[in-house]
DNA sequence: ATCCGTGCAAAGTCTTTGCAAATTA
DNA sequence: TAATTTGCAAAGACTTTGCACGGAT
C-alpha cells in the first residue's frame, strides 16, 4: 500500500508545495521541507506523532508545534488527507498521486485496506436525491475481519475488540423493506 | 428526528439499564437513573458536554465526571450508540427503538440527516469479499448541502465551509474504468 | 528591511483517574 | 457490611497559541 515515489514525484510533490506557498506569501523553509520529504518517504497512514519519532529517528530535528503547524499546508495544497479512524487522533495519509478512495479497518489487528468503488459513489448520489440533498463528499469505512484474522480465530471465540465507534452493527436484522 | 418516547419506552429502557446493571454487580443510582431520563429526554444526537448544561438547566446536579462514566454504561447497553463526526468531540444518538442508520452532514447548516439503505450493507459485503475480508459493521458519512442550504446559496457562490476531514471529494474525475 | 516561521513552554479542550466520603445491594 | 459510586480536582492526551529570536524574500 505504501508505494514508493519516484524523485520525479517528490520533485514534483516539492514544486505543488512550494507553490502553494509562494501564492499565499509564505516561505518554503528548511523545516517545511524537511516535513515535506519525511512525509513522503512515511508510510501510507500516520499521525503527528509518528512523523516526531521518525524524524527523530532520521536525525532531524523539528518541533512538534512546526508539525502541528505545517500538516494542515500539506492538507490545503493536497498532498495529504486527513483521515478519521475511530480514535481521536487525527490520521494522515497520501493523497499525492493517489485516487480517492475508503478503508477497510480490521479490528483484530488494525490492518487498513484500502478500496475505492464507483458504485459507493452512485448510491450516495441516490440516497441524497432522495432528501433532496447535493452530496459533495463521503466518508465509508468498513470495519471487521481480514482474512488472516478469520483464519486465526477459530468459530465463536469472540475477543471482544472495542468497535469502531459510531460504525452501524451488523446485528443479523433481517432485510426490511424500504 | 428527535422521537418524543411514549412512559412504556421510557420504563422499557429504565429496565434494560437497570438489568445490565445489576448483571454485572453494578448499581442503579439515582445519578444514573437522571442521566437515563435525561437521555431520553434530549435531542437524538448531543455530545456530553451539552448533557451537563440540559441537567444544569432542569436544575439537576451530576458531577461532569459522573456523566464521563455513565455515558459508556448506556453505550455498552444499547440504549446509546456513540457517533464520531468530523471532529474531535464524541457525540452520542439515540440507539433505543432507532434503526441502524447513517448520516448526511450538511456543510452550511450542519443539520444532520439520517438514513438508511439496504444497498449499502449489500455493497459493503460485496467490497469486502473481493478483499476476503469479513464485514461486521460500516460508517457511512455523506456530505454536502441540504436542499434549504442550496437554495439559500446563489450558483457559483463557495463559501469554503471547512470540511469533515477524511471525506472522499468530489472532484468531478470522470468515472474510470476498474 | 519586512514579514513570516520556529522553538519553547504555557494554555486549551476534551476526557480520564485518584481518593475520601457517601451510598447501594 | 462490603463493594461500588460520587464529586472534586488533578492528571492526561492531543493540539493550539503567545512570544522573542532567527530567517526567508
Amino acid at each position: 500500500m505504501a508505494k514508493q515515489l519516484t524523485e520525479d514525484e517528490i520533485a514534483t510533490a516539492e514544486s505543488i508545495f512550494r507553490e502553494y506557498l509562494h501564492d499565499r506569501g509564505l516561505k518554503y523553509t528548511p523545516e517545511r521541507r524537511t516535513l515535506l520529504l519525511e512525509v513522503l518517504s512515511n508510510p501510507d497512514h500516520f499521525e503527528a506523532e509518528q512523523l516526531l519519532i521518525s524524524l527523530r529517528q532520521a536525525g532531524q530535528r523539528v518541533a512538534k508545534a512546526t508539525i502541528y503547524r505545517t500538516l494542515p499546508l500539506l492538507v490545503n495544497c493536497g498532498i495529504l488527507r486527513q483521515v478519521q479512524f475511530g480514535d481521536k487522533l487525527t490520521h494522515y495519509e497520501h493523497a499525492f498521486g493517489q485516487n480517492p478512495h475508503d478503508h477497510m479497518v480490521c479490528r483484530q489487528c488494525r490492518r487498513i485496506i484500502e478500496f475505492s468503488s464507483e458504485d459507493i459513489v452512485r448510491l450516495r448520489t441516490v440516497i441524497a436525491a432522495r432528501f433532496r440533498f447535493h452530496a459533495t463528499s463521503h466518508r465509508f469505512q468498513i470495519s471487521g475481519l481480514c482474512w488472516e484474522c478469520v483464519q486465526a480465530r477459530p468459530a465463536g471465540e469472540q475477543p471482544f475488540v472495542p468497535l469502531d465507534p459510531g460504525a452501524i452493527e451488523d446485528t443479523g436484522s433481517p432485510p426490511s423493506a424500504p
